[in-house]
DNA sequence: AATTTTAATGTAGTAAAACTTCATAACAAA
DNA sequence: TTTGTTATGAAGTTTTACTACATTAAAATT
């Protein structure tokens, strides 16, 4: 299997969505002609594309490049990947064959942790590493499907005796972030970015002066934009009907990498806990 | 190792002695930090090779490459060529490089969707869809990881107007399980297959006629064992110590699975329930 | 409906990057 | 020593990417 982590196309792809319309304009064309654009300066893409050169630039920014020849780049290096580009997600089908949802449904998981990988900044991902691994508590703020991954993480950190609540009501949310302080992180899931309880709890926080991680798709919105350190999911989710099932599945993917990332730095000392919460629970049995 | 097409940075390998003095300087410096160069103007190159801008170009030129961009973008290719890696789970090490994390995560998260579609028997995975699809009501057992899975689950039901219900821990599961008739279904979920709660629960609601689902990984297990409909998830877990990472993900592919194909079964009635979950949920941002 | 605010986009200017031209240095051959 | 050839750099030009500000369009507020 291959993971390739600077596909720009897939990029362009999952943050199109979340562009200006005339930033939408520049996008569609790369995605229609990007071995073309690959040897185009900006002025002459913002010819063809019938926007300024200011709206390319910006629309770089928005997909999180730091600029055109970035892009570029990123492109270039996901032209030459060889990977089925064009498999696209699977959506429901009526009365489908058993064998095809499960080949369907496993897929889509697959790539939804594949193009997660795209929009993933690994310098976001080590700051937050770095400010859970250095937090006196972890604050967690998730509701709904998003209130799984909290738990998820919680248990993790359970495990490796580090303080970290999750919290899935608004109540006991917002009872938490008012005790909040500066050495403290707060972990905020949320898949559309703009779930208000979140971004109540998290402005609290926030006003305490703890970090702020977001974790949404990939798009522009509120909760990613109070953040300190932003961290994406892969949004290309073939049918809302589905009902966040891959976004999940990328989610608890981000927290593998988080908590793999904690325990990679402080290796001695969480293989000696991890071995003894295997050993208790192994005699519970 | 896959044959790219645009391989930039073997152009320079392969070019490199036909090269003049000073150039080779450059190439060198290319050759080394590969990385680095992508973000280098060529000023910065030239400073740090210590020749001329203009001997860069003529480098590029040389090596067939109409200029500078070009080069890089060929390099930028070449860099990306994605890793095939051996078919092993990679383990947690010792203060590893984030990007590397990043990618052995998401392999290994990859890998135990796509080993767990060896162990499913369609078979098993119809009847388990048939039970729940006409269940009067769907009990789930699951404690510390799995009770992330068996809230998922519930969730999932609840958005589509079934009765499901998870317990996480043995007194409730306990008081669920006496109440049980031949009409429900107990979904049953333990990594190990051995965990003394669910074991006791799951009796009780066999004693009642209830049709049991066992979600274990692919071993010998008692669970299994009492079981009417086993489901598997692949048990290739690399290290116990990264904490039941890669089979939860395999855990949540399978409740995808059950999800979808009851979802697709009951196609019209499913889609219209999602899709007024889904309003609901919107206009409460 | 009028006014203010905010967001989206383009214009024009700037700094820096890539590339060219030409001068010079180093060396070889006569 | 002179002449020709090759390798390299300095300085200049053009092009590119990017910035700051202005304008327009759309929302929100009065």
């Amino acid at each position: 299997m291959i993971i390739g982590m600077t596909n720009g196309l897939s990029k362009i792809q999952q943050g199109i969505s979340s562009l200006k319309p005339s930033e939408q304009k520049v996008a569609n064309y790369i995605l229609k002609h990007p071995e073309k654009v690959l040897n185009m300066s900006i002025s002459s893409l913002s010819e063809v594309s019938k926007v300024s050169e200011a709206t390319i630039i910006r629309m770089c920014r928005a997909l999180n490049f730091t600029g055109y020849q970035s892009l570029k780049l990123s492109l270039s290096a996901s032209l030459n990947e060889p990977v089925i580009r064009d498999r696209k997600y699977q959506d429901i089908s009526e009365n489908g064959n058993i064998a095809d949802i499960m080949k369907a449904v496993s897929f889509n998981n697959f790539r939804s942790i594949e193009d997660t990988l795209n929009v993933l900044d690994v310098k976001e991902v080590e700051k937050a590493i770095n400010a859970i691994d250095h937090a006196r508590k972890v604050d967690m703020y998730g509701v709904g499907a998003s209130a799984i991954i909290a738990l998820d993480f919680e248990q993790k950190c359970k495990r490796i005796n580090r303080w970290c609540e999750a919290f899935s009501d608004n109540h006991t949310q917002l009872t938490s972030a008012v005790h909040l302080t500066s050495q403290d992180v707060v972990l905020a899931v949320s898949y559309s970015g703009e779930t208000k309880e979140i971004l109540e709890s998290v402005k609290v926080a926030k006003g305490n002066g703890s970090t702020i991680i977001s974790l949404t798709g990939f798009t522009k919105n509120r909760l990613q934009k109070m953040a300190d350190i932003r961290l994406y999911t892969s949004s290309q989710e073939k049918s809302i009907r589905s009902g966040a099932m891959a976004s999940r599945i990328a989610q608890l993917n981000v927290i593998d990498i988080l908590f793999t990332g904690i325990a990679s730095k402080n290796y001695e000392e969480i293989a000696h806990y991890l071995d003894r919460t295997r050993d208790i629970v192994k005699n519970r049995r």
